[in-house]
RNA sequence: GGCCCGGUGGUCAAGGGGUUAAGACACCGCCCUUUCACGGCGGUAACACGAGUUCGAAUCUCGUCCGGGUCACCA
């Protein structure tokens, strides 16, 4: 085919397009940003819920971009109606708003957006692949293909038969040499075609390429002919990607790392343009263990793969946003630990520090990570999240706790504070087992009693106590109290005397605390006991230790 | 199967020719302590295997094995 024959063609294929390359080049130019700042983005297809994985290259996205001093931005790749969902733009926008990230740019609803290289959704952007598609015909580096479905399937089955590589390429290319006159008299006849990339590579020659995470990397070159774009007008990823990516000016690319294998193909894309490459960080997908063997979170299969799951059990966004920082930067921790009240965005995160291999998801270290996260909330915060938690995923629990927000905070202050917090909640759906016995609704107490104590004791105990408890003691007078009632049961009220002489009691003042512990609270261990008494107030406590030494 | 990327304790990982091979989670023990938690101290536990280069290899090279990814008009 000749010169003449590219032109032509290109006309016949899209007779509308009048704009050029350089049209576009300047109605999106050069970003004026600082030396070294990265233009990243987040592009995912509206398919539903966003996934873990996807909140985590967003989030990688969003920091490299931040701490370089670039820009963050969102795209929509809607290019396959077929897995589109309703209302999926909002879902992936809310689903990243819940862990704070907010792109700087791009979509910000289903029909929104902001920023200076719109549109961000790139079924919007038909005319632009086009008039670029358009460029590579003329170049004669891309052609019409009018092969079926069936016809591809065929060709595909040839070629397992024959052991050779499957794909459109070299002489199974059947449409790639098609004479003008061919592709003329198809087209006219209105038969359906993709555009194909005239593929210039030969898998014998290697390309050397710069992972910002794996380094060097050496490929054979693209012989693909791979679609640009398909019957409907609409490009596959691979096309959108190149011609999105350089018109929006990104310079890193953050994707998973199952994009590695396509690399060549868009590299070769990228040279027929034109245009200079960005960097590309592939990063490693997260892993879970099944059945003893390694293999990426699947939204269809791993619920604790939607985002949703985390917060429907009620993590903290800082929890799920830390214990990923744990995963990308290893340093993360160390940081953390120097620097426990700053927040996330102050910490210098590098992307090549990542690592190239996909970690499993440990939920037991989330629950450390939010462990020490809910540990620094102020009371006040915590039961503000559990009351918003609770509205939404535990309404009888809302019910309970939602009219006296006070006593509810009372009740998380409890040991919080100071140096040494207690550590013991990780989610907010473990709170209404942990605050139950604060609440007569929920107060339903198995009471098992130690094994080193008898029920008359524990009766004995319950009166004594009775009669000297006050709740408004301090703690002080509290604590002498109950080693005032020590001997007269029988206790030793002093530990390291009754160790000393363990035969002459029948227990410590400890084991007293014990029987007082499970009669307000039906279980052995709890926060600070004395702070639970005075929350519960004289009446409650009193009733609960009467209840306790008739029911035992 | 072709091609690509990986492989340090159970998990996440530092370390890129000489280290007693960090640290965190989990687990165990001790201490602190009215329980638990927190905190402190300590412990169990790792360089996939085989060659080669080298005075010396977790580190470099090759091979093997294992794991992952990918081979669409999906992203």
């Amino acid at each position: 085919m000749s010169e003449t024959d590219f032109n032509a063609l290109a006309e016949l294929l899209y007779p509308d397009i009048d704009k050029t390359p350089e049209d576009y080049e300047k109605i999106y130019p050069e970003r004026q940003l600082k030396e070294g700042a990265k233009v990243t983005r987040f592009a995912p297809s509206p398919t539903g819920y966003i996934h873990i994985g996807n909140l985590f290259t967003a989030m990688i996205s969003k920091l490299a971009a931040e701490v370089s001093g670039g820009v963050f931005f969102l795209r929509i790749e809607d290019t396959d109606k077929k897995r589109e969902v309703e209302n999926g733009v909002s879902a992936i926008l809310s689903g990243l708003s819940q862990y704070g990230i907010v792109p700087m740019e791009g979509m910000t609803g289903e029909d929104s957006e902001k920023g200076a290289y719109s549109p961000y959704k790139q079924s919007l952007r038909k005319e632009i692949y086009a008039c670029f598609a358009k460029d590579l015909v003329r170049k004669g580096l891309a052609y019409p293909c009018f092969c079926t479905e069936e016809e591809l399937n065929e060709m595909r089955e040839k070629q397992v038969q024959a052991g050779v590589n499957t794909g459109y390429y070299g002489e199974w290319a059947k449409c790639r040499n098609l004479s003008f006159e061919e592709q003329k008299s198809l087209i006219e006849s209105g038969r359906p075609f993709v555009l194909r990339l005239r593929s210039q590579g030969n898998p014998e020659n290697y390309i050397k390429t710069e992972d910002m995470l794996r380094g060097r990397m050496e490929m054979p070159e693209n012989n693909m002919d791979v679609v640009l774009i398909k019957s409907d007008g609409i490009p596959p990823y691979a096309f959108a990607h190149a011609v999105d990516d350089h018109l929006m000016r990104t310079n890193l690319v953050v994707r998973s790392d199952e994009w590695i294998a396509s690399l060549p193909a868009h590299l070769e894309i990228f040279k027929a343009l034109g245009f200079k490459p960005p960097k590309y960080a592939h990063i490693s997908p997260i892993m879970k263990l099944d059945e003893g063997n390694k293999r990426k979170l699947s939204k269809r299969k791993d619920p604790e793969a939607a985002v949703s799951y985390y917060s429907q059990l009620g993590y903290p966004k800082d929890s799920v946003l830390e214990y990923l920082m744990t995963l990308a930067n290893s340093n993360f921790e160390d940081w953390r630990r120097a620097n426990p009240d700053a927040p996330l965005s102050a910490f210098p995160f590098n992307i090549k520090k990542m690592s190239q291999s996909g970690a499993l998801f440990d939920l037991l270290k989330l629950n450390d990570v939010s462990k020490n996260v809910i540990s620094k909330m102020p009371a006040e915060e915590v039961a503000s999240l559990v009351l918003q938690w609770s509205r939404e995923y535990d309404p009888e629990l809302y019910s309970i706790i939602k009219d006296d927000e006070k006593y509810l905070t009372s009740i998380f202050s409890i040991d919080r504070g100071g140096k040494k917090p207690r550590k013991d909640i990780a989610m907010w759906s473990e709170v209404k087992d942990y605050i139950s016995y604060f609440y007569d609704s929920l107060f339903k107490p198995d009471y098992n009693l130690p094994e080193n104590i008898r029920p008359e004791d524990a009766k004995a105990i319950c009166k004594a106590y009775v009669k000297v408890f006050d709740a408004t003691d301090d703690k002080d007078t509290w604590f002498n109290k109950i080693k005032g009632i020590c001997p007269e049961l029988g206790f030793c009220p002093d530990v390291k005397a009754y160790k000393a002489d363990p035969a002459g009691y029948k227990g410590h003042v400890g084991d007293v605390a014990s029987v007082i512990r499970l009669a307000v609270t039906g279980r052995l261990n709890t926060p600070d006991l004395h702070s639970i008494l005075s929350l519960l107030g004289q009446e409650r406590a009193v009733n609960r230790l009467n209840s306790f030494s008739e029911s035992i």
